[in-house]
DNA sequence: ACCACTATTGCCACTTAGGGCTATGTACGC
DNA sequence: GCGTACATAGCCCTAAGTGGCAATAGTGGT
């Protein structure tokens, strides 16, 4: 498809550490995006492009507590480590319990943060496959009438065609047809194959 | 089948802790088992029970952490709550990032405790029930031969009766023999059930 | 040697699923 | 009113899966 570089978008109120981690990353190869608040990151679209997101704690308007909160609502799937100096214990443990990918001290080697950003950069990687698989399984499912949903549903519980008819009050030849219809429409040649799409849906979706 | 009343253990080697914690949980109608050092709580099988693991991490001897770790490594499902009051950053996200559960600092709110501790049982409950289901289905897929293991995965991805033949360069027939000796000892009626009950293991396996 | 388990295969009858073709009725928007 | 999308359903025929009955064969253990 599309592969995207991958960018550290950097959301901190000191001008001093962006250009600082700006200059380390750059170095390396990594492309660097960077951002004094967590408003002006929020109206960008940032979030949604390939990359991780390191997230200064205090920071004057919006924390960075409050706007990983802000990406969690709008079910944003960018990795998030967070660095501040001023951290306590609660508030690190919050993060974590949020979906931080890891909570960051200043001052802190530069090794460190590397290797934490390239982890973030390996799961964001992971994160953006599997939601592409998802986006386009979705895509097949909405393009099915409610019909062919609730055959699909029967489908799936192993519901031989006969008993589908009798339930729906239908003839079996029209469930037929909508079986027909739902194998066509989600590109799938077997029962098992379209059972197997539907649970790498549920399944995800309950993780975590 | 077994419903195990829950219990809180208690690993601290400070006796003032245990103690008071006892009396807290047990005011809640919650069972306790304390235990005042890492390799004591491992020796027991406690960590296979319901429940859940309040830990210390300064200890003598083995540390909480160590402790975590370990557990780990079995392959325990228990919950870990860590209390500590000598904790930092750090640790705490390293705990966090391990599996744990929560982090509490001493000193703490009573509420605060009996919040997270329910909150842990919860979680084990699920556990406990995912794990009891996997069990269950695990014993079915070992019972089956590896000729029916074969099969199985072939009608997993939907390939029909006569290709399996073809490919496994045996007779149509046989491998109709097969495929319903599956059926059998997976106890399903239909290739939908066994293929949901595949993924269920597979799905579950991946996540976190 | 005998038994248990597995794998193998054939025959037959019955049930299900799938594809092609055609056709009716309803709802919606232009 | 007309075209489109959707649900409905019949007929015919082929392909695939299921279940019962019977039989051969190799492997491993008692």
């Amino acid at each position: 498809m599309k592969a995207k570089p991958p960018t550290v978008f950097i959301v901190d109120d000191e001008e001093a550490l962006r250009t600082s981690l700006r200059i380390l990353l750059e170095s390396i190869g990594i492309r660097v995006m960077t951002f004094d608040s967590a408003r002006e990151f929020l109206v960008d679209d940032s979030m949604l492009q390939p990359g991780c997101l390191l997230l200064d704690i205090r920071m004057p308007g919006m924390s960075g507590i409050e706007l990983q909160h802000q990406l969690n609502m709008q079910g944003a799937i960018i990795p998030v480590v967070f660095i501040t100096g001023h951290g306590d214990i609660p508030m690190a443990v919050e993060a974590m319990k949020h979906g931080a990918l890891d909570f960051l001290q200043k001052p802190f080697r530069t090794q460190d943060l590397v290797d934490r950003v390239q982890r973030a950069l390996a799961k964001d990687a992971e994160n953006h496959a599997a939601l592409a698989q998802h986006t386009q399984i979705r895509a097949r499912l909405v393009s099915l009438t409610s019909r062919e949903r609730e055959v699909l549903n029967m489908m799936a519980h192993g519901k031989p065609n006969k008993i589908m008819a009798a339930d729906l009050g239908i003839s079996q030849r029209t469930v037929e047809v909508h079986r027909a219809r739902v194998m066509e429409k989600l590109e799938v040649s077997s029962l098992a194959q379209a059972v197997r799409m539907l649970m790498n849906l549920g399944a995800e979706a309950e993780s975590r």
